[in-house]
DNA sequence: CGCATTTGACCCGCGC
DNA sequence: GCGCGGGTCAAATGCG
């Protein structure tokens, strides 16, 4: 149990961390799960960075407008984003969840040492994303973060991991 | 051949 | 206003 973020802990000190509290490590010996508070949909409206996937996101239910109009943006829908942050031992960075995972980024992060990987969920209409960090000194633990949750069953059947999703939902309750 | 993965560049938001 | 950090996408490559 590393606490990367000693700060985070006291979101009131803090202010040059633009995340609240993302891990609240608490003694857990098996698997720490935290329901994140979800953020206003309203503020990623932004969805237009290359401008270019705007008519990949809006077929979902408009189905009337053919043509987008550039200068309007988009609003996005009640699509709320929880957040469930979860501290495992693996040596595997990709735990199988029975979920199909892309990986569509790398970055590094400055305060860890290894780079985080944000993996997003194969599927057409589920927009899910997994965020997968190394602590730089425990490479045993590593830190699944889940964004949203998956409108699809689960492809393989794995009651391992199955239960720990569950229990996710759970704790989110909301 | 298809698809998942990889790396780089770009952009956004916030802080100072 | 600029810089830093973080996040995402896009195209290319490799592997199955």
């Amino acid at each position: 149990m590393e606490n990367t973020y000693p700060l985070l802990f006291h979101p009131q000190q803090t202010s040059h961390t633009p995340y609240g509290n993302l891990y609240t490590s608490d003694t857990l010996s098996g698997v720490l799960v935290q329901g994140l508070k979800e953020e206003d949909p309203s503020t990623r409206a932004s969805r237009s960075s290359q401008g270019i996937r705007e008519s990949l996101v809006v077929s979902s239910n408009e189905a009337g407008t053919s043509l987008d109009k550039p200068t309007k943006k988009k609003e996005e829908k009640k699509a709320r984003r929880p957040r469930y942050a979860f501290q495992t031992r693996s040596q595997v960075d990709v735990l199988d969840d029975g979920y199909r995972w892309r990986k569509y980024g790398q970055k590094a992060v400055k305060n860890n040492k290894f780079p985080r990987s944000y993996y997003r969920c194969t599927h057409q209409g589920c927009n899910v994303k997994k965020q997968v960090q190394r602590l730089s000194k425990d490479e045993g633990v590593v830190v699944t973060t889940y964004e949203g949750m998956h409108t699809h069953p689960i492809e393989k059947s794995n009651d391992n991991f199955e239960r720990i999703l569950n229990q996710m939902q759970i704790y989110s309750g909301v």
